[in-house]
DNA sequence: GTGAAAGCGCTAACAT
DNA sequence: ATGTTAGCGCTTTCAC
């Protein structure tokens, strides 16, 4: 009765394999064949081995189970966090695939050890978990090379390493961009700032560069004072909204490198009294589900952000399954969504 | 090269503390005593141990070790997903708690087997996880049954169970519903709808019974047409506030349960071209990231969302450590967040 | 088709 | 302070 903690060591209170065994009368290997894979059992041991498993209430230990078999049923998720309509959004996807898959999920989250991240991704990926998917901006090889073997299985969610050798998901970013920029000279803009994403990122290089494409192809010389650094966050987004809506000449709308810079953009327009779309279009990337619940509800480049999950999940298992296959990268089609923050410049 | 899958079983690629106890030439308990608890290690030796895993990169396999030690240190979440700005803050505050303590966190989303609950929570709870934290809207009962023993360590999230006699950790639900209401009569208002949450929640008759009191305490007789039903989701609350703004003398204020009806609310309201806060004032409960999103920024009840999630870890925590400690709950408090939708009625 | 036995990587008595 | 020896609950040869 004396206050010492986590005593009753051995505590075994659960049944296992060998409890069912022999309550059904036979051998624990039998018993293990029929929770595994239905190997030649004779149909009524199974039937004995499953009705004693029942009447003790045995599940099996999975921990045990991914011990002895060498494998798990367990993915990892790296990411920065999940509080972010990005991010939740992809895991969503994600998760409905493992579900599908009959495998766990287990959440690493990044910044939990400055750093220290090899140290970090050496211990997710000893053991416990049979592969990993990456959703890590910026020094994604931090990450990749601490990994235990060479081929240890795991996918980058858009982004990739320097290299350009690993399993990938990601969408057009590229295109993405030039389908904003072109829908916005649609309208009749034709001074269009642009608010860019984290620079190191090739996505947001990308879609700098799609952006360019877009008025270069209409004609439209490039002003460099229009383009101006965000960071792909929301607060990033307002500062750089600011200065844009400054200019002397202010631009008639702007393209923010994603949602959340762009909702720091409406901010920004909010504070000096314009009217969106009236006085500034606005148009953003992502389509994180707060795009439909800002007003005005936000225009925006869709990225199948589910999709872009099911499809990490896929590529992951197939390189679970065969660690030798060759790396992969799929892109997904990002699509224009027009909602209310975008409209013809007044003249 | 013929297709076969999962071929090389045993590929025991990972060096273990028996590989790192040949190179520093010691037992190989020793090496397992400087990895764990570093009881009485001769600081030489320990020094012998850490260079020769240093040399290896040995990292321990956390698997095998909560086998053997009959501990985990993972801590499970059971929730219906995170695509929520409600779970994804209370996720965000178990996080942070978690890896304070060397903790690691599984994410299990219920829906994955409807009506197989049971098998689903015994399965997590046998081996892999120390603990689990479930927020679990409804049918709680159907999970707490499943726990293979009965003081199995768990917490319950703003919810209770029947018997209330689980450990708990929830915010005021009844005094954040009373000061929204209050704040709303303050303000002039004395035609106040109310949105419901889903019926079967304790949190929501609380909710309720706030308003009421409110309501009460200012002689304000309560009027049933102006209290519908809504479930907690933006689309309920849209359908909700539709039958309070179509009633023939319109409420001047709209109090829904938490901010996703809220959100609701704002639609329809916009729809049927009213001005807000100018025609119609609409406050929420739960203050959750997006409140501030909406436009106009919504006045909401605070739950602190992340400091629940504190504390459901370390109330867990404490489980872990000694099973037996008697079941509690924490309430922590509600705070009135005032931001642009709500102003005086319109005369 | 089924049983016996070894072993996955580690912890925890029990010795010394 | 360190080594020896059993297991943890399971999978997987290898016999029969």
């Amino acid at each position: 009765m004396s206050g010492q903690k986590n005593s009753r060591k051995k505590s075994s209170n659960s049944i296992t394999i060998v409890d069912v065994a022999r309550e059904a009368g036979v051998s624990y290997s039998t018993v293990s064949r029929v929770f595994s894979d239905f190997e030649f059992v004779n149909e009524d041991t199974r039937q004995k081995v499953i009705d004693a498993a029942n009447r003790l209430g045995y599940v099996v230990n999975l921990q045990a189970r991914s011990l002895a078999g060498g494998r798990s049923n367990i993915v990892g998720l790296l990411a920065p966090g999940i509080d972010n309509g990005y991010i939740s959004e992809i895991v969503k996807g994600i998760d409905q695939e493992l579900a599908f898959a009959n495998y766990d999920l287990m959440l690493y989250t990044t910044h939990r050890y400055a750093g220290r991240e090899a140290y970090y991704v050496k211990t997710i990926a000893n053991g416990l978990v049979a592969g990993l998917i990456l959703i890590v901006p910026l020094i994604t090889e931090n990450y990749l090379k601490a990994l235990p073997t060479q081929d240890f299985p795991y996918v980058l969610v858009d982004q990739t390493d320097s290299t350009r050798s690993s399993t990938t998901v990601d969408s057009t970013s590229w295109q993405g961009a030039f389908d904003a920029t072109n829908y916005l000279i649609s309208l009749g803009h034709r001074r269009i700032g642009f608010i860019t994403g984290l620079t190191q990122l090739s996505s947001a290089m990308e879609r700098l560069d799609g952006y360019r494409a877009a008025l270069e192809q209409h004609h439209i010389s490039i002003d460099q004072t229009l383009i101006v650094e965000g960071d792909y966050e929301t607060a990033g987004g307002y500062n750089a909204a600011g200065k844009l809506l400054d200019l002397p000449t202010r631009p008639t709308a702007i393209f923010a490198s994603n949602d959340l810079s762009a909702f720091g953009a409406l901010d920004a327009a909010r504070q000096r009294g314009l009217g969106i779309p009236r006085d500034i279009s606005i148009i953003g990337f992502d389509d994180i589900p707060q795009a439909s619940l800002v007003y005005p509800k936000l225009t925006t480049i869709r990225q199948p952000l589910i999709q872009i999950g099911h499809v990490a999940v896929r590529l992951l298992l197939e390189k679970i399954e065969d660690p030798d296959k060759e790396a992969r990268r799929v892109t997904l089609a990002t699509e224009l969504v027009i909602r209310d923050s975008c409209a013809p410049p007044r003249q």
